[in-house]
DNA sequence: AAACTTGCTTACTAACTAGTAAGTAAGTAC
DNA sequence: GTACTTACTTACTAGTTAGTAAGCAAGTTT
């Protein structure tokens, strides 16, 4: 028997991600993701003792690669607010050109009431992790002349992502387009001195 | 027997309208609607032979309640735009009120891939209906003067919805309060003369 | 080489799922 | 008063669900 450590443990994990942002949380099984692997569903449960371990992997391994994307802009050398944000954006934008998956806050969301209460209080940490760090982001950006938006942070925050977070789900029924559009208009509600024309383009 | 016509296919409707807001379309069953309602579960297949007849039933009461709104804001006698934009508003406010339930396009948004194709063409077709009424609200009032915002009206009527759908699921996570703050913050962007004052609250 | 660990499989269970077929009590039409 | 319709119930099925206990082959430690 060739042995591959952690390899089917990583290939649950990855499809697991895939099934709750395609299909959500309640619509996809064990099985769906064993008769995929070639394995044998004990060997799920193995690696993930219960499907609330599993969805706990999954939380982490957003919050990780989120860090991952946050660490990036902040040491790169051309470090800028508008690279930051379309690094932001692209998580989303990624999401919808990988087979029209939503993200994780918009899966969860729907089903809070069906997950557990570790799962419920991990979504609620990394949500403000996301909002604090898209608040300085924007504080920043305002600040250096670079975003002009109204009113608190958080909430200018929490409505760029609630957007993102709609759009995606959506843009599954009105077409993939419109996302696209959505995401334009965020920046283009961003820029400074876009004023308010009025006019119909 | 004690016979009240069409009384208990209104109970599952409506049951089955909140158990999709609260829990979405795969986290409850049959069970769960005919213990509630003391009836077994067969009476459920009488009044709706599949899972799929009930969801096209609750979109098509969605759909009714819509068009019911939209007829009464444009019949009344103190018609305006900022009074049907708040109608419009209301539908989304009394959803988290009930429970905090997410509205019909988040919830099937999400588990889109997981519903028949009939009830992904009675979701577009009704989510055209919107943002089509919601663009002729725009458009009325962006030429009255009574609202002032950039860009193509049906993508800020998606943007309007987007934040809503996505606001209502992130303040399940996130709190109540957040969503209330968003409903400020949407009508405040439209405002004419807001500016873009660049200044903290 | 014996004991232990890892990464599974085999074989199973109890609970739950949507859905069906047949029956039945009450009301309605003629 | 007989036939028909409505609104269910009883009783059932076949399939799916997460989860478990026991076994086993390969590799690792001592």
């Amino acid at each position: 028997m060739i042995r591959k450590p952690e390899n089917t443990k990583q290939k649950i994990l990855q499809l697991g991600e895939k099934l709750l942002k395609e299909k959500g949380i309640n619509a996809f099984s064990y099985h769906d993701i064993s008769s995929a692997l070639g394995v044998k569903n004990a060997a799920i449960h193995y690696h993930f003792g219960s499907k609330e371990d599993l969805l706990l992997a999954i939380i982490e391994e957003n919050r990780r690669r989120f860090g991952r994307m946050a660490q990036k802009v902040a040491t790169t050398a051309e470090a800028n607010v508008w690279h930051s944000f379309e690094e932001f954006l692209d998580i989303y934008i990624s999401n919808i050109e990988n087979n029209r998956q939503i993200c994780l806050f918009g899966s969860l969301g729907s089903d809070f009431f069906t997950i557990g209460h570790q799962g419920q209080e991990h979504l609620k940490k990394f949500s403000e992790k996301i909002l604090t760090w898209l608040g300085e982001i924007l504080t920043e950006g305002r600040n250096q002349g670079e975003f002009e938006f109204d009113g608190n942070v958080r909430t200018r925050a929490l409505m760029i992502c609630s957007t993102l977070t709609g759009g995606l789900q959506l843009s599954r029924i009105s077409g993939k387009k419109d996302f696209y559009d959505l995401v334009d208009q965020i920046k283009s509600d961003l820029k400074p001195n876009s004023g308010k024309t009025n006019k119909e383009i």
